[in-house]
Order: structure tokens, then sequence, then C-alpha cells
DNA sequence: AAGTCCATCTCGTAT
DNA sequence: ATACGAGGTGGACTT
């Protein structure tokens, strides 16, 4: 049977469905009403009251309260369940390792039950990333201004990454850092540790970018910038450059999938 | 009623379900063949497939399918949530702002839905966090070295907040930072820029807490630290010290509530 | 409302 | 395996 639902499932009842869910690799819901102690890199309980419970096929584990988008409890994917019955209740308990991490659920009482294997074969397609910018701007530099050059992308340094390095049309130095999303005071400091390198003489990064003597340029390029940030980004002789990521899909996936006709 | 549940619910059921559940403030949940397009700080679509939807009382809107901790489609809590129905097809949409975003649901099939009425007033215990290991040394002191006498918590820097600020027993200032689990090369360079801001003379941080000519220390405090992180800090003159954050919780909060009896 | 920082972050990816 | 960084980060807290 693909799904199985039942309503006030008894002790054994639930537990039999979850046994066949987990066997089946479907997707399990409880409602119940539990109480739950989760111990490893941090420590917790919760008191008795009703949540919704879901064991994944993957073996990722999940409490859901009423509120927040968070679970309140979890286990990630590849965790083992193992269900129990214990003086009239049903035990849920999750395992991992490393590190070594245990959920434990004392169910009371479920109010419904259910499992049912998923046909889910789409991948989601996401675009608005930074690494959609960084491929944007490797295409059309001139989104950055005329004359722009990429020369490396991820160039490693005492700091970190620089998201992109490149040579403006008189030949100086660019150092770009990308932000997707609104940049903040940090996003200039971390600009600014990038240049440090540079200017440490201890560092031949300049001769093997050919550009010794040169000016070094360093560039904020995010959609927009706060207060803070702006202030900051002129006191230093940062400049800011406003890109929006790219929002487009590829749409050519157009599936449509048989199985749900 | 206090909850519902519907196996293969048509259309309108399903609709009639969702209105009384959003109406009754119950959590959502429908097992349905949906298709999914988001729209707002980024851009996705998910094509046809059965997945676990989630309504909350809160607003929160879950889109699961069978794999992963994470939903592959969401809304945070106060979002709004909108039912209709077209072409005998159901449609969830939810809407927020700001910043304002969509999460459009297509519904062609559902396997079953319910809604239910969570009585739950318990709150989740937590220890283990960075700052149960803060409120620990502050306490406790002698955990970092004997003599060791701390003088300020979340010290304001140009870099940002320094975790705990003290003195040695020869009088020389720390600067600690505080990491509940593994430390990794980052810890590290954060403390460099505690520091440098010590090192800079325009800065009156020293004067401020009398600890002029003094030697300044860096510390990091974490349960452990990895090889590069070690390697850096051994370099940079940083000193580690091993300290774990605190497991435990406060256990009297031992309450039995009679609804659940 | 906007900024800051921790998290059982999760998740992908490179090493 | 571990390390590192992005995220529609979420969520709590401060300003």
């Amino acid at each position: 049977m693909k799904y199985k639902i039942l309503e006030k499932p008894n002790c054994e009842e639930a537990y039999d469905l979850v046994k066949e869910g987990l066997c089946k690799k479907a997707m399990i819901t409880l409602f119940s009403c539990c109480k739950i102690i989760y111990e490893g890199r941090a420590l917790s309980q919760l008191d008795f009251g009703e949540r919704l419970i879901i064991i994944k096929p993957d073996g990722s584990f999940l409490v859901h309260q009423e509120k927040k988008v968070e679970p309140v409890n979890w286990q990630p994917p590849k965790s083992r369940t193992k269900v129990n019955v214990h003086d009239n209740e049903l035990f849920l308990e999750s395992y991992r390792r490393p590190p070594k991490e245990r959920l434990e659920v004392e169910v009371k009482k479920t109010l419904f039950a259910s499992y049912s294997v998923a046909k889910d074969y789409a991948e989601i397609e996401l675009a608005g990333y930074e690494k959609d910018m960084g491929d944007m701007i490797m295409k059309k530099p001139y989104l950055i201004e005329e004359g722009f050059k990429p020369t490396a992308r991820e160039y490693s340094t005492e700091h970190g990454f620089i998201d992109i390095l490149g040579k403006d049309y008189d030949g100086n130095l660019m150092v770009l850092e990308l932000k997707a999303r609104k940049a903040g005071t940090n996003a200039v400091k971390q600009i600014k540790r990038y240049l440090s390198d540079f200017e440490n003489p201890e560092n031949d990064y300049l001769k093997d970018l050919g550009a010794e003597k040169q000016k070094i340029r360093g560039l904020l390029v995010a959609p927009s910038i706060n207060e803070d940030a702006k202030e900051l980004s002129e006191k230093e002789g940062i400049e800011f450059v406003s890109v929006t990521p790219p929002k487009e899909l590829k749409n050519d996936k157009k599936v449509t999938l048989d199985i749900f006709k």
C-alpha cells in the first residue's frame, strides 16, 4: 500500500504504522502529545505537549511546534530511527554519529498517524545568489564599468578568497567583493583586509599578477548598501557598484511527468 | 471540533478543510502532489511532486520533500495564507512583507489533509551554548587560569564585540574569544582583529581600561581547535584554553500538566 | 525597522 | 573524513 492513515491509534497501532512506514521508506507523520529529550552537541528537554512529528525516508527526524519555521527538535539525514513500546507508551528514538547525538520522544497519545511513499522526482531551481552574480559579472564585465577585465575568481589570499580579481581600463588591479543582499560594514572591512594583503611587501601577489606599482582599487558589488557601510567605504576609499543578482531560471526544464496525470 | 482528517479529499473538500483550519488557528498538513513558485529575496520554482505541506497558526508555511531537515520552500511566521480554487485545482498562496515575498502552491491532487488545534504550553529548555560558557567563565574565572579576573563582557570595539575582557594575575589585559564548538581559523583571525584595535594609538581603550603599557594577551576559549587554527594561533601568539560549555538544565521546571492526563 | 551575532545552524563543495 | 563559506539563512536581542 502506498499510504496509510490512522485516527486516534492506540500504542500498538501507532507502533505498527511507524514500523511499516520505516520499512517502506515512507514519510511518516504523527500528531501526538509527547515529551522530548535531546542530547548531543547541546542538550535540551521539552515537556509534554501536542506536536507534529515527521520522519523522512532519508533518516531526518523533525518535531514541529505550532510556531516558527524551525523545528523545535530534530536529527539530520542518515540518522537511525528506533521504535519501542514500554508500559503502553510509544517511544521514538533517533541516533546519529558523528557527532554522537540522540533524540528521544515519549509519545503519550496520538491524534493521528500516517505514512506515505512520496513520488517526487523534481528538484528545486533557484536563482538570485552570489554565485549567479559572479557568473553574470564574469560574462558581462561592463556591468562593473567600461573596460573592466576579470582575471581570476576565488583568488586565494591570507585573509580568504577574493570573489573576483581583475584590471580596469588603465591596468590597475581591482579587488571585487560580491554580496547578493544589502551590504553592511563587514563587507567593507573584508575588502580592507584583502587590500592589506597586497600592501604587505612579503607577499608577491603583485608580481604574480604583473601589476606592480599600479594602483589597487577595492570595489564592493551589491544590490544596495546600508548607511554605515556607505560612510565607511567612502572613508576607506572603497568604491561601491550596484549590481543586483540575476533572477532568471533556466526555464528549459519544462518536464511534465506522466506519473502525475 | 479539535481536529479533522480527510483521505483523498477532492478540491473543494481540501479547500474547506484548509479554510476551517486557518479559521480555527490549527496546524494544517496536506500531503499533496504540487508545484511551487517562490518570488522574493531570491526566486525559485519546483515542478510537480508529492510533498508535505504544513501551515502553522503563526502564519509559518512549510513545504517538505522526502529529504533533508530544511523545507524546500517556506514562508516565515506572520505570513498570510490565501486559499483559492481555479479550474478544479487548489491554490495556496502565502504572502509576507517586508521584504515582499510570495509563495504559490498549485495542488493537483491530495492524498490526505488534516488540521488540528495543538495544545502545547511547554517551552524547550536548552543548554550548551556560547552564552552558557560565558556565564560559567564569569562565575568561575579560574577555569581560564589562576588569577584571571574578568572585567567586562561584550566589550564593544571597532571590529565587533569582545566576548570577555579581563586581566591576569600580573595585571596584563586579556582578550577572550569564546566558541561553544570546535574552533577554526576564523576564531583566531577574529582575535587578531580585536588585538589590532588596541595597537591603534588613536584608540584610547587602553587608557579607559587602565592597562597602558601592559602586555595584551589574546585567548581562544573553546572545547577544541582544528589543526589549521592551532597552527595559526601559535604563529600569531594567540593562546588556546580548552573549556567545554556546561550542559546543565534547570531541572526545577518539572511541570505535569493536568490537561494531558 | 534595521543591524548584529549565535546556531544541535544546514547544506554544498573542495580538499 | 574535515574544513570552509553561503544562505530566501532563522531567531533572539539591541538600538
